[in-house]
This record gives C-alpha cells, structure tokens and sequence, in this order.
DNA sequence: GTCCATGATTTTTC
DNA sequence: GAAAAATCATGGAC
C-alpha cells in the first residue's frame, strides 16, 4: 500500500465534524456527492490530499495558484489538525532513528593528528612543536634543523591556512543552506504540518552531510601533512653531505684506528660532538667506511696514506714531547696531558698496548680509543722509519691481499705497513675481537 | 643527462 | 643486537 494511499486510509476514520467542504476553493467537484454524507466527505477530502500530493508535479505557476487555493481552503485548518496527528504517530518511530550518533573514531583520529600536528588548535606551539618533534626524529645536526625547522613550519602554516579558509567555507555555506532549508520549511509548513523536530532533525542531516565533506578535507590536510612530515623526515631526500671538516676528522680517526675501527659509543659521542652529527649519522659512516674501505683496498690508498702520514706527523709530535716529559719527570709520574680522546698516553702505556698487539685483548677495556689510536698512529711512524713508506710509489702501503671475505674487520683488511714491529710482516692479527 | 661519491635504509648473517 | 652486505636515493662534478 503506498503512503497516500495509507493517509487517506487513515483520515477515512477521522471526524471532520463541523467542517463543511463545500464552496470556497477552485477545487474539481467532487464525483456524485452533495456535501452532507459521509461518502462524500471522505471523497472530498480525498481529493484535497490528492491535490496536495501532486502539488510538485506540477508547473510552478500552477502549484503556485494550487497552494494559494489550498491555503485559503476552510477544510485547511481540520486537515491541517488530522495531518499533524498522524505526524505524531508515524514520527515516533523517526524518533528513534535520529538517535545522535556516536563520535566517529575515524573523525577523531583526524581531529587529534590535526590538533597534534598543529593544524587545528592555537596556532603557536603546536607548529613549531610538532617541526621540532619532526626535527628530533629526522636527527639533523642542528645547524641543519633551523633551515629545515622553518621550512617545515613555513609549509604547515600553508597547509594550516587552506585548511581554515577551506573550513570556514564550509561552515558557511552549511549556515547558508541551513537557512535556506529551514526557511522553505518554515514556508510549507503553512501548507502541510511540519513540526520544528523535523525541521531540527532536517537540520541535524545537513549537519551531517556537510561534517561528511569537512571529513574529507581532513582527511585530506592530514595527507598533505602526512606527505610534508615524510619529506621533512625522509633523511634519504634530504642527504646532505656532512662537511668537509667532519669528513677529516671521521677519516682521521678510521684511519689512525684502521686495526680496528669499530669506535666505543663514548667515540662515537666524542666524533658526533665534534662533527656536529648524530651519534648513529657517526655509525652510518663507520658502516660505510668500513664496507668501502674492504670492498676496495686499492681505492682507499691515497687517502689512507694521506691521513697516515698526517698523523704520524702529529704523533710524533706528541711522542717527542712525550719522551721529553718522561725525562724531565720522575718514570712513574703519569703523563698530565692526555685528557683529551685523541691525546697521546704515555710511552709506557703506548708500549704496553703494542705489546698486546698480539694478544686478544687489542680492544680490551683497558687499552682505551686514545691509546688504540696512537699505537696505530705510532705504527705507521715506525713503519715509515722501517722503510715501509715505499708504498707510496708503487708497492702499496695498505695492500688488499689476505682480505677475508667473512664477517668481521679481518686485519687482512689492515695494511701490512701497520704491522706491530715486534710482528713479522707475515704475521696475522688477532685483533678480530669484533 | 650521466656518472660517481656518499649518507641512509633495509636485509642478511652471525 | 650489532655488524656486514646490499640497496636506495640524492648531491655534485662534468
């Protein structure tokens, strides 16, 4: 049975006594009645609610008069009565289905990111929060940071402006189309009964349409923050190659520690300070280095040698203050200027450290980075004084033979120039403690 | 545009 | 879990 069908059912049962619905309206006559049997009545009234329901279908000028007619119709009131009732009625069971909904998670989610992310919110803090979380995690050095920090903050508060612009739209446009629906139901509830929870609950579904579409425009800021903060984190975009300086002193302390250069993490601290990087940017390089450096022996010569001879010059240096010190002070007087990691100990030590050369404990907790890094400088001095430094022309100072395919930094990967004097040429390593 | 160097990430190995 | 090895992606020189 369709809904006409049902109301006009429905009215069959409802008095209209008092009302006649003869006269008046330039309705048709109705079909063989005269006004005062109950037949008649129901026709009447059929017709009425006929002409109400095919109201739309019609011309605009035509419904236009329809409507006028119907408004002035003195049946309007009593039908206007009956209509409201049975609004009543079916609208109980409409009641229970606009229930408010549950917040939506997924709406939350976003609300929360935006609000993390500094989109939504108070614009101070929350921006420059989130590019400085943004920043700790992408672990730049902090020069890098402040370039990279307003750039960042630049784009979210991009991002942050479409969004409020975009949002503010929205929102008028919801008043506007709110107003515009409530005022045409205001308008035709002088013709069929609209009761103001409908026009509430007309309003609630506009609502709901129109935080669907905000949905999607957060969804969609979300993305674009989602994209900025993974090229803003994405380190492999963003490489920068670290400078110069701090490639040398990466290099300076590989090399002067070529036997083993696998740094504690106190050296990799101490190279991270200094280099301005972070202590895993320092275990990146040591990686690298080291994979490189065994890959291709041959390639690494010059530079090996370059810093070998670099440092030797400097450790000599310290070795001749060092023996000048140990003669002016009593021999068991500690040596007072090693405080520094690269700071040569004292010869004692020195030659206790390459006296364990052969021995297992090369890495040992007491044969510290500084002490590790001037025996292997002192090495190549005395390597050179040896007559090793023929390398240079032809015979290579670090040469790749020996160099063990497994894991670990084999001292095959160690140049044969480096070889504790008290070794043979010969002679392996067994500093592999890693 | 190509090539190489290099920093970072991922996978494998121990 | 750390290091090796493989791979990716970018910067910079040419």
């Amino acid at each position: 049975m369709d809904e006409q069908a049902r109301i006009m059912q429905a009215l069959g049962g409802v008095s209209l006594a008092g009302h006649s619905v003869q006269g008046g309206m330039a309705l048709p006559p109705p079909h063989g009645h005269d006004g005062t049997d109950g037949d008649g009545r129901k026709q009447d009234i059929g017709d009425i609610l006929h002409q109400i329901m095919t109201i739309t279908d019609q011309s605009l000028d035509e419904a236009q008069a329809k409507k006028h007619g119907l408004n002035c119709h003195r049946m309007k009131p009593a039908l206007f009565s009956v209509l409201c009732e049975i609004k009543e009625k079916t609208g109980l069971s409409i009641r229970g289905a606009q229930e408010e909904d549950p917040p939506d998670p997924q709406l939350m989610r976003l609300d929360n990111m935006l609000l993390a992310e500094g989109v939504s919110g108070p614009e101070k803090g929350g921006g420059s929060a989130a590019a400085a979380a943004a920043a700790a995690a992408a672990g730049g050095s902090p020069a890098d940071n402040s370039i990279e920090h307003s750039d960042y903050r630049a784009k979210l508060s991009q991002i942050r402006q479409i969004y409020h612009t975009e949002l503010e739209k929205y929102e008028q446009a919801c008043n506007e189309f709110t107003t515009h629906v409530m005022n045409l139901l205001r308008e035709q509830s002088r013709t069929r009964p609209i009761s103001p929870k409908e026009i509430e609950r007309m309003v609630s579904i506009i609502h709901r349409k129109f935080s669907s579409i905000q949905m999607q425009l957060k969804q969609s800021t979300c993305e674009a923050v989602m994209i900025l903060r993974s090229r803003f984190l994405d380190a492999r975009r963003k490489r920068r190659n670290f400078s110069k300086q701090a490639t040398e002193i990466l290099n300076e302390y590989f090399y002067s520690h070529l036997s083993n250069p696998y740094p504690s993490e106190e050296a990799k601290e101490e190279l991270a300070k200094k280099c301005s990087i972070t202590v895993s940017q320092v275990s990146n390089w040591f990686g690298n280095k080291r994979i490189r450096y065994k890959k291709n022996i041959g390639k690494f010569q010059e530079e090996a040698n370059l810093y070998a001879a670099k440092t030797a010059v400097t450790a000599a240096h310290a070795v001749a203050a060092a023996v000048q010190n140990s003669q002016t002070n009593s021999p068991t007087t500690p040596n007072s200027g090693s405080s520094g990691s690269f700071n040569l100990p004292n010869s004692g030590d020195m030659f206790m450290s390459m006296q364990n050369l052969n021995g297992d404990s090369y890495q040992g907790a007491h044969v510290g980075a500084n002490v590790q890094s001037q025996v292997d400088t002192l090495r190549h001095v005395i390597s050179q004084t040896a007559g090793y430094n023929d390398a240079l022309g032809g015979n290579p100072m670090y040469s790749p033979h020996g160099l063990n395919g497994n894991r670990g930094w084999h001292d095959a990967a160690t140049p044969s120039s480096v070889i504790s004097p008290t070794e043979g040429p010969g002679s392996v390593h067994s500093d592999t403690s890693n």
